[in-house]
DNA sequence: AATGCGCGCAACCGCCTGCGG
DNA sequence: TCCGCAGGCGGTTGCGCGCAT
């Protein structure tokens, strides 16, 4: 704070007075006092009769001052009454940014730090543009320090093709976008169950954000990390939690700035690496993380698929598609689907029909133009890798419902510390609600995209992405080896041995 | 050394909302 | 109900700096 109220600067120099009292805020005027005349000026006192003509540009350490001990004297508020009371030639606007930006105490300087980046990554799923409410959810920080952060980060990232959304985010958003096809009333979205879950709940403001921000009923409660920050107390899960190691990740490779910054400090209330709670599954292990590599020795600790709470006890009976053939052949070859787990599943028969059919019929077409790619621009809720009909030209639209059959099965198999918390479901209704997103078990013979992956995501990048870029990122993934593929147009593909 | 370029950041602008007269 | 004002918010602009050429 001390540094923030700098001393009353020497009597400004006759000229000075005069530049300040000028009429015309210029842009060379500007551009003088930016250069020259930064370090001290001062107008509290200037010829009443001249028209105020109100200053503009950088804030010089002497006005700072002014403004700072007409706020310790008055308080914050009636900002217009600053120039008034004060003689500073700042508009109430100006004063106000000023302080709230600049001067106002406990203001966070320098860099994000991983977790902000982090939180600020997922709030921005949660709440699109709402900089205002995001700041509320970063003590210390200013929404223009959030905006400015977010708008050049998410250029410098469109920039690369690379997703905008770390990939933890990507696939809360893509639990989102699942979520919203689930009745709400289901106990998947119940509210009740999230009753004693440390997943974030959505307060009332949010709550009437959300709903003035024209979303859905089913629109997540954003994520309550800030309050986890705030109150370093209580463990927080994040909603898929972030299983690879920051430092590495290509979620920071980008902030160079904050290379030193980016590992996740595991002391740290909000640490993705610091996985607690009662839906917490499994310890977090070395190699291992939420299901996310899906060893053949981790996936004896995936619990059954059905009795999983999240999980829908039934499927539409629409879904089931009874006609489908077995192809148990298949299952045999990739193993089992998710590893054991589905096997003993009573639907393992058909989802391993569907998972081969659909995993043989939608293809990702590297030479299809982006915009034809379905980015959460197009909406429609196409997007993702399906593309108009199968190869046995079964309509989009069955695939489609193949594939949120595939999700209802696989999440909660495949990220069982995920999928089974139903606060996590209701707090994943989307902020960006025309993702889709595919979740595939690949063979190990199978390597035209997936390089032997035991679990492959194909995630759409959420904000229309580079497109066309072959940009591929590994990382690791605490010994499990990870690959971020920007595939092409809008997709990006997370692989996990 | 000079120049161009990109980035980060501070500040402005316009619009919207809430409130009181 | 209307109007004006104050404040808040999000988008945009422009400056300064650092880096690459």
């Amino acid at each position: 704070m001390e540094e923030m109220i700098k001393p009353a600067p020497a009597p400004a120099s006759s000229e000075e007075e005069k530049e300040v009292v000028a009429t015309a805020a210029t842009g060379e005027r500007r551009h003088e006092e930016a250069t020259a005349g930064r370090e001290e000026q001062e107008e509290e006192e200037e010829e009443e009769e001249a028209p105020v003509v109100l200053k503009k540009g950088p804030w010089t350490t002497a006005e700072d001052a002014v403004l700072v001990q007409h706020v310790r004297q008055h308080g914050e508020g009636n900002w217009n009454a600053v120039q008034r009371m004060t003689g500073l030639l700042r508009c109430g606007k100006s004063c106000r940014l000023r302080w709230t930006n600049h001067l106002r105490p406990n203001l966070k300087k320098g860099s994000f730090s991983p977790d902000e980046e982090l939180l600020i990554a997922q709030l921005h799923a949660q709440l699109g543009n709402k900089w205002a409410r995001m700041a509320s959810h970063l003590p210390g920080r200013t929404d223009n320090e959030i905006k400015n952060y977010w708008n050049t980060r998410t250029k410098r990232r469109q920039r690369a093709g690379l997703p905008v959304y770390p990939p933890d985010v990507q696939l809360h958003l893509a639990f989102a976008k699942r979520c919203r096809y689930d009745d709400f009333s289901s106990p998947l979205s119940s509210p009740q169950q999230s009753a004693g879950s440390n997943v974030l709940s959505m307060d009332a403001a949010d709550a009437a954000g959300a709903a003035s921000s024209g979303y859905t009923s089913a629109r997540p409660p954003p994520l309550d990390l800030a309050g986890q920050l705030a109150m370093g107390s209580r463990p927080v899960q994040l909603l898929a939690a972030t299983p690879f190691s920051a430092p590495s990740s290509p979620w920071g490779k980008p902030f160079a700035r904050n290379a030193q910054f980016f590992q996740f400090p595991h002391s740290s209330p909000v640490s993705p690496t610091t996985p607690t709670g009662p839906v917490q599954v499994h310890p977090v292990t070395p190699e291992l993380s939420l299901g996310y590599g899906l060893h053949a020795g981790d996936r004896a600790r995936l619990p059954p698929v059905s009795p999983s709470p999240g999980a829908r006890a039934e499927l539409p009976s629409s879904q089931l598609r009874p006609s489908m053939a077995p192809t148990t052949a298949a299952a045999a070859a990739t193993g089992g689907l998710v590893g054991g787990a589905l096997q003993d599943h009573p639907n393992a028969a058909s989802l391993e029909a569907m998972l081969q059919e659909l995993h043989d019929a939608i293809k990702i077409e590297p030479s299809a133009p982006p915009e034809n790619r379905g980015t959460e621009e197009e909406g429609g809720g196409g997007g993702g890798n399906l593309r108009g009909v199968s190869g046995d030209g079964k309509p989009e639209v069955e695939l489609k419902d193949d594939i949120e059959t595939l999700f209802d099965l696989i999440i909660p198999a495949t990220f069982p510390a995920a999928a089974p918390e139903p606060a996590a479901a209701a707090t994943a209704a989307s902020a960006a609600p025309n993702h889709s997103s595919s979740v595939s078990q690949h063979s190990s013979d199978d390597q035209d995209h997936s390089n032997g992956a035991d679990v492959v995501l194909d995630l759409p990048i959420l904000t229309g992405g580079g497109g066309g870029s072959s940009e591929q990122d590994d990382w690791s993934l605490d010994g499990a080896a990870c690959q971020w593929d920007n595939i092409s147009g809008g997709i990006c593909r997370h692989e996990f041995r």
